[in-house]
RNA sequence: GCGCGGUUAGCUCAGUGGUAGAGCAUUACCUUGACAUGGUAGGGGCCACAGGUUCGAACCCUGUACCGCGUACCA
């Protein structure tokens, strides 16, 4: 056996172990070994952005999972952490732009074009793609390495457009013009989820303008966004306004632009929230959601004065347009009190929508877009409601209930290049255009009219008849490549071209085709991780991973994503596998710095998990955040739980370390049973310590209570192994001592219990220490061991061991209060005192050398007929009366003082105890255990009081 | 506006009805044969506030204040 060094360096061990785990396969879920005795265990991991760096969250979230798996294999169970990466649509293109930016290589997206910038992302993923698989698997997580996936493989990606067809099949994807989300920064749609409301100190701008029909009334508007009013066709009053009804249908001059004050009706519109500023709307239908529908009530016509930039376009007139939207705003303003229509202007707070990513104020854009309505709503809204499926903490599933309640269409469609492109063709003939969806087998056509975008720029000669119309010259080719074009539809509302062949090179050949042009557009990312669970599984075949594995079992993950993520995905379950995706789901806090602010780049003050890793190692890491939240809770992250997580580490190597000095001695196995004789009281009090240990483990696991298990863990080995059994035991494992190998054997029994509980949560030193004690057979780890079916105490006699941890506790009490007494007495260093017991039971004269090493004292010597010289320390503990004899140092005040001070303590406690007492329906109605318990405690601390007053009598 | 959390030692937080806890910080002492990344002893809390339920409340109920988060909004 390797001797264990005297510090802990966990670089170099846990490197060591991660190899020999992975190349042991211990990680490795294999389907065909799942049975009734070995039951399958699962988790998908939130695939993080494949070009991201590991940060505190993930290090919590993973961390949790590797609890998870770590204890589940340990319980017998066939584990799968299946790992993989996102690919991150709008992150990843603008990280990777960003940087060819910076680099020099583009000054615009448009200087690649599509492909080549989708090809530098591409290269950017191969060089960086692996970089935080690589901290992960640094900061220990046991995934199924062999199991890794991305959203963008090629068989997932078949899943995506399995998945957009079918739904457009159903009726549920389809294509609208609407307001939607509009990211001026990232050019492109974005879902409500991807846009937060932020709290905004702007302006309101009061104009007025006169109503034509009525020269001399005017009308006040005010609007915080002066810059869109060349946009404004008309304006609305509400119709139960006294004030303006009668205004409905007459007209008003709009102020800009200048060149162009056009005549805008006055519209009434129930909308309008009369008892809100003026009472009077200005209705620009182009940038704002109410304002488009009340524009639809009244079929009002729409100007859209911007870009998509946010640069203000031609229409907003030659003041405005040209300009950046906020110096439009100001110009608009200035150019509103130039003309005199300005009334005032006031601050205001707003609250104004921002995009998640580019952090810039959203427009309100009429755009052409795809839209899901949600599949499968019912089952997934009712699973939670119902408790089938858990949420931990459960407030989160109040959350949950209340966004499925109120479900808006999802916008799908992103401009943008990287991700999953919307698969979706379309040509035109004859005119008319026709789209069609691509699928593996068959190609749908749906066909729209009026429409120029898909319009192919080189449409061949075509002839191909459908209904009589001639279609495509090329379905020779179509021919040739196995297809055959038909028309499904009646009145030739849909064509469907069915494919013979599932060969990609055709779907490639296809989509080379100069008449055809795939949409543009790419699905947003969440519309592939929606389908996480199952399509990293093998979906749509039934593979043997997905009948062993899903639906699986907990999902570990953070509450920001629970609409983006959670939700779409229990959908997504329910809508494919027709059951839930997981049965569990642990919402993680999250992590902010100790102020209590987020982490964040421009702040500074998030830390790289690598270098606390480096300075402190990944169990302290694991550890140390585990331990310093309850569940769910945000963490006020601070170096400082590292630190302790790092020391507890060291407290650990060392107590191996000493009971490796100890030498050899028989292991208490699981199996072996024990003589009581020779195992000390103290042997058996940690014992049945550890046994409780594991009930309170198992409980607070049912709860995922992870904070609670590395408490209960740290709890048993520093405060009850180290600090009180380590140091009794001292006396019992000196050459020779009769109980030596029992003690021994104790010490096994609790540190290899110790290192299986704390495994999950430090897996590399545990591991280390596990070999390097013995205690596992060569060839095997531990991170593969089962757990123990029996009882640490299995074969000790039940009342024995209550009595051993009745005396132990005596005998611990006792030492402290010895140790209190030296320290009263300024002798705490002093190795020399010998104290003077009067025990106060027969079995504390086998105990006195254990109550003199644990007290530091020379010596405990049992004199019951003891008298001590008047002032002499005196202290009453549990196993009798403790005498400090001080030759010649007697110090009367002295004891008089510490004395007085601990009755005052005694009065106090037996004070409260007697004001219950003093109820009379305290007696009456409080259970006898209580009452009893009361009874005792009174009767304890009047003794006390007795002694010390008569102590204090003595002292005069 | 609505909803959900939180308020306990200087700091970060445990504690779900019966003697207020941990870590850090702090004070004093100690390098004692596992460990100074350690040990021993100590100081420090009307458990946010006000009511209520109860024999008994940090804990349950109601309300208030403050902080945080989510969500809906008004131009």
């Amino acid at each position: 056996m390797p001797e264990i060094s005297k510090t802990y360096t966990p670089a170099e061990v846990e490197e060591r172990w991660q190899t020999q785990w992975n190349e042991a396969g211990c990680f490795t879920a294999d389907p065909a070994r799942v049975s009734p005795e070995r039951p399958a265990y699962s988790i998908v991991i939130p695939p993080p952005n494949v070009t991201g760096i590991l940060t505190l969250g993930h290090v919590l979230n993973n961390t949790i999972q590797d609890i998870l798996c770590r204890r589940a294999r340990m319980l017998g169970k066939e584990v799968l952490w299946l790992p993989g990466t996102d690919h991150a649509g709008i992150a990843t293109q603008n990280v990777v732009e960003k940087n060819l930016k910076k680099q020099g290589v583009i000054k615009h997206r448009d200087d690649l074009g599509r492909e080549g910038l989708v090809e530098k992302i591409w290269e950017w993923k191969e060089k960086h793609g692996g970089i935080i698989i690589q901290q992960l698997k640094k900061l220990g997580a046991s995934c199924d390495w062999s199991r890794e996936r991305f959203t963008m493989d090629e068989d997932y990606s078949r899943c995506v457009q399995r998945v957009f067809v079918d739904l457009y099949k159903k009726g549920m994807i389809y294509r609208g013009k609407r307001m939607v989300n509009w990211c001026p920064s990232s050019l492109t749609a974005l879902s409500d989820e991807e846009v937060t409301m932020k709290p905004q100190n702007g302006t309101m701008y009061h104009f007025k303008v006169e109503v034509i029909e009525e020269p001399g009334t005017w009308l006040e508007i005010a609007t915080t966004r002066p810059e869109v009013i060349p946009g404004d066709t008309a304006i609305a009053v509400n119709p139960n306004d006294p004030r303006y009804a009668h205004l409905i249908g007459k007209h008003v001059r709009r102020p800009l632009p200048l060149e162009n004050q056009a005549e805008l009706p006055i519209v009434g519109d129930e909308h309008v929230d009369f008892t809100f500023g003026t009472g009077v709307l200005k209705v620009t239908p182009a940038h704002d959601k109410a304002d488009f529908e009340i524009a639809q009530r009244h079929s009002l016509p729409v100007i859209d004065v911007m870009h998509p930039n946010g640069i203000l376009n031609e229409l907003a007139g030659k003041d405005l347009g040209g300009m950046e939207r906020f110096a439009a705003r100001k110009r608009a303003a200035e150019l509103l009190t130039e003309i005199g229509s300005m009334v005032k202007e006031e601050p205001y707070q707003n609250n104004v929508g921002y995009s998640e990513r580019a952090d810039v104020p959203i427009e309100h854009r009429l755009s052409e877009q795809w839209f899901l309505k949600y599949p499968s709503v019912q089952p997934s809204q009712e699973v939670v409601a119902k408790g089938e499926m858990r949420f931990f903490p459960d407030r989160w599933a109040k959350v949950y209930d209340h966004w499925m309640g109120g479900l808006q269409d999802w916008c799908i469609s992103r401009q943008l290049w990287w991700g999953h492109r919307v698969p979706v063709w379309s040509f035109t003939y004859e005119g008319t255009f026709a789209g069609a969806c691509l699928e593996m087998s068959e190609i749908l056509c749906p066909l729209t009219t009026g429409h120029q975008r898909f319009c192919a720029k080189d449409c061949p000669e075509v002839a191909i008849t459908i209904d009589g119309k001639p279609v495509p010259a090329d379905s020779v080719a179509l021919n040739k490549l196995g297809i055959d074009l038909y028309d499904k539809g009646a009145e030739l509302r849909e064509i469907v071209i069915s494919v013979s062949t599932l060969d990609p090179d055709l779907i490639k050949q296809l989509e080379e085709m100069s008449w055809w042009e795939q949409d543009p557009d790419v699905l947003d990312t969440w519309f592939s991780s929606w389908l996480w669970p199952f399509a990293t599984m093998g979906w749509p075949n039934e593979t043997a991973d997905l009948k062993a594995f899903y639906p699986t079992t907990d999902l570990v993950t953070g509450p920001d994503i629970i609409f983006f993520w959670v939700a779409r995905m229990i959908m997504a379950g329910y809508e494919y596998r027709g059951e839930l995706p997981f049965k569990n789901v642990y919402f993680t806090g999250i992590i902010r710095d100790k102020q209590g602010r987020k982490m964040s780049k421009s702040l500074g003050n998030s830390p790289d998990p690598l270098d606390l890793i480096a300075k402190f190692g990944a169990d302290a890491l694991r550890f140390g955040i585990m331990r310093s939240a309850p569940q769910g809770a945000d963490i006020h992250f601070d170096e400082q739980c590292v630190e302790q997580g790092r020391n507890f580490a060291t407290k650990l190597w060392n107590a191996a370390r000493f009971r490796q000095m100890q030498g050899d001695a028989e292991a208490l196995t699981g199996n072996g049973k024990r003589e009581t004789e020779n195992a000390s009281i103290y042997a058996l009090d940690i014992l049945a310590k550890l046994d409780q240990l594991q009930t309170k483990i198992e409980a607070a696991y049912l709860a995922y209570e992870f904070n609670t298990v590395a408490a209960l863990c740290y709890e048993f080995f520093w405060g009850n192994y180290c600090d009180l059994f380590l140091e009794a035991a001292k006396n019992d494992t000196r050459e020779g001592t009769p109980n030596r190998a029992a003690t021994l054997a104790v010490m096994d029994a609790c540190l290899s219990r110790l290192l299986m509980h704390l495994h999950p949560f430090m897996p590399h030193i545990t591991e280390e220490l596990w070999a390097m004690m013995g205690y596992g057979e060569a060839g095997t780890f531990l991170t593969t061991t089962k757990f123990p079916a029996q009882p640490a105490l299995a074969g000790f006699d039940a009342a024995a061991v209550a009595q051993a941890q009745e005396r132990t506790a005596a005998i611990y009490n006792s030492a402290a209060r010895i140790r209190n007494l030296k320290a009263e007495y300024n002798l705490a260093t002093a190795k020399g005192v010998a104290i003077i017991l009067k025990p106060s039971a027969g079995w504390v004269a086998g105990e006195a050398d254990t109550l003199a090493l644990l007290a530091g004292v020379a010596s405990v010597t049992l004199d019951p007929a003891y008298v001590a010289p008047t002032g002499t320390p005196i202290a009453l503990s549990d196993v009798g009366e403790i005498i400090m004899p001080l030759e010649g140092l007697i110090d009367k005040d002295a004891e008089r003082k510490r004395v007085g001070k601990e009755l005052e303590k005694v009065v106090a406690e037996i004070g409260k105890v007697e004001a219950k007492f003093a109820n009379p329906a305290f007696a009456e109605k409080v259970p006898a255990s209580v009452l009893d318990e009361h009874r005792a405690r009174l009767v304890d601390w009047n003794a006390k009081k007795a002694k010390l007053a008569e102590m204090l009598a003595a002292l005069g």
